[in-house]
DNA sequence: GGAAGAGTTGAGAGCGCTTTCACGCGACAG
DNA sequence: CTGTCGCGTGAAAGCGCTCTCAACTCTTCC
């Protein structure tokens, strides 16, 4: 509380006691609460606290608890990225409202440019947190080593590995959406802008692309790798050359699709007349387009949420229901499909 | 390190001190650096650190040392509005990078919309972190109430309190550079988009703007106040109504400029030819829409990394020099001005 | 009336670390 | 050879908390 050394410092379980008349052990028991303390008592340890304005020493209780009081909000991915995609500060917020009134703090660890899968587990070992949620990662190395020093972590999106708690998104099924949508607005020539394809979910879009197709009896063999960053959604240029007859376009995210809007415009087409484009994510970028963008929502937010709550539990010693899998996304209509 | 309780936990200053020869003393003292220890001690109490790969207790140490290791980068805005406009997550990554091999966790924490100034002040008595970076703060009451109960806060913008730490942009210097660009292109009837006038920098980009208008005996009462926000930069509409005759436009951060420029070409005006627009921030965005827009850079993340530096020193009881002025904003010349 | 039980409470032992204080030891001067 | 000085080190006292264990006070039941 005070800041200048000698002045009063903070109260502690010592003072409250003392001015409740009980023994520590009993405040104690009163602001952990659970056990069984006399009403009474009870009561007049409250108006000590209270009194005192006594607020527990996290540092203490943590020493004792062996539990930090911290958890990691992970990113496998360059800080650039993460602060270009506004996915990953929504997930970060979705984390901080499930521990907003619960004394945790939430602190936000991206990669170093070239960071090993290594780091990141030295830095969970490290006891500096007591568990993650690990958002967007690239392959199974990371949840493979995870899942051997047994930390409690939860992965947003499929780790493939086993015995690693996740929640994840139907990604197949929102793509399966998506490009039925283009195909519903007659589109034939269909192409698809993926993610990284060593993750998941851009797996699994593009997976779904290709089943949508398919089921529609059309070519789906149109396929560019993007990054998912904004810059990468130029890779439109190079499927436009080879395949000028296009008429429509799913690109696995936001980001991407309004770079390949601004391709496909500035290329003479009009979209969505000549070329219909939806993309992912329901970002805000994606209604800062012209015409906005058709798109699939990734309430990321959410998402972090539960795992969160997965989290939360694994810490109670629980043993969640994993894989989580969450409804659908919904497909948004705007103007570009 | 193991998970499983019962099974070998992490090494402690007792075990490397027993593998060493030495005391706990001694090898607290070569982990903290300092203290005199003589080399061949710590070479060994060295080896055995990396043999048992001990790293220090957080918890034990904040407990005796009453510091708890955390410091939080405080925005006083709705989640929303921090997820929105890319300057934020910088500011965050500044804190982050100035202290990312110094073994302190860094939170951000925001605003629940409503929140008074009272609840970040109780936050920051209550013992959960050391000291706070506040970066867009609105009005002097935060700082004024924070000088109070002594807390080591730096805060990134003047903070208009007397004795508080605060790094600061030159915004009036950089506005004026803006505008005198606008008028340099041939603009005239210049308006101002501002940011919300309770916030420092808000005000003097808005003085910048009217004294460069002054100087070159031009009208700068053409002002339509803004929140920073992207819709907010629909006010454009009304100025553009009230003023038809408009050819320069500077307005105060990039997230309205963007917004404006699309209300500017909507109104069927071309960009830059019947009206100029210089934003401000030189956010992502800047380059994503067309023309792209000119804008006068605001190195948050280089702010935070000051701010944090003098936080630092804070900490460590100096008495860091104060109000630390940057060097002013350069102007990035695009197509929109 | 006394034993057994249920409900409350307190004493005290750490958790892993920093830091004060005192002591041992070699060098040097007297 | 003894006294002094100072560097290097160890013993030990907490920091504020949790939690086990034992004890104490009432009831309740035989």
């Amino acid at each position: 509380m005070a800041r200048i050394d000698g002045a009063h410092s903070a109260p502690t379980l010592e003072d409250v006691a003392r001015v409740a008349g009980v023994s520590r052990a009993t405040v104690s028991r009163v602001v952990n609460g659970g056990t069984l303390v006399a009403a009474k008592t009870t009561e007049a340890v409250r108006e000590a606290i209270n009194e005192l304005g006594y607020h527990p020493n996290r540092a203490a209780r943590a020493l004792v608890t062996r539990r930090t009081g911290v958890i990691a909000v992970i990113v496998p991915e360059t800080d650039e990225r993460v602060f270009t995609d506004p996915f990953f500060p929504q997930a970060y917020h979705g984390a901080l409202q499930a521990f907003a009134d619960s004394d945790v703090q939430v602190v936000l660890a991206m990669a170093q440019p070239g960071d090993s899968t290594d780091r990141m587990v030295r830095y969970l070992e490290s006891g500096h947190v007591d568990g993650a949620i690990i958002v967007s990662h690239h392959g199974p190395d990371l949840a493979l080593a995870l899942a051997k020093s047994w930390q409690p972590v939860v992965f947003v999106g499929d780790p493939e590995a086993p015995g690693v708690c996740y929640v994840d998104l139907d990604n197949a099924e929102a793509a399966r959406v998506a490009t039925r949508h283009l195909i519903e607005r007659g589109a034939r020539r269909i192409a698809t802008i993926t993610g990284p394809l060593d993750m998941g979910s851009a797996k699994a879009r593009l997976q779904g692309f290709q089943d949508a197709m398919a089921e529609a009896g059309l070519d789906g063999s149109i396929v560019a790798e993007g990054g998912y960053t904004a810059e990468s959604g130029a890779v439109a240029e190079r499927v436009l050359a080879e395949h000028p007859d296009l008429d429509g376009l799913f690109v696995a995210n936001d980001l991407m699709a309004v770079t390949a809007l601004g391709v496909v415009q500035r290329s003479g087409r009009r979209v969505p007349e000549d070329v219909r484009i939806v993309g992912f994510d329901d970002a805000a970028i994606a209604q800062q387009c012209s015409p906005q963008l058709t798109t699939m929502t990734n309430p990321a937010a959410e998402h972090t949420r539960l795992a969160a709550e997965m989290l939360i539990e694994l810490l109670a010693g629980g043993v969640p229901e994993s894989p989580m899998r969450l409804k659908p996304s919904r497909l948004v209509v705007r103007g570009s499909a």
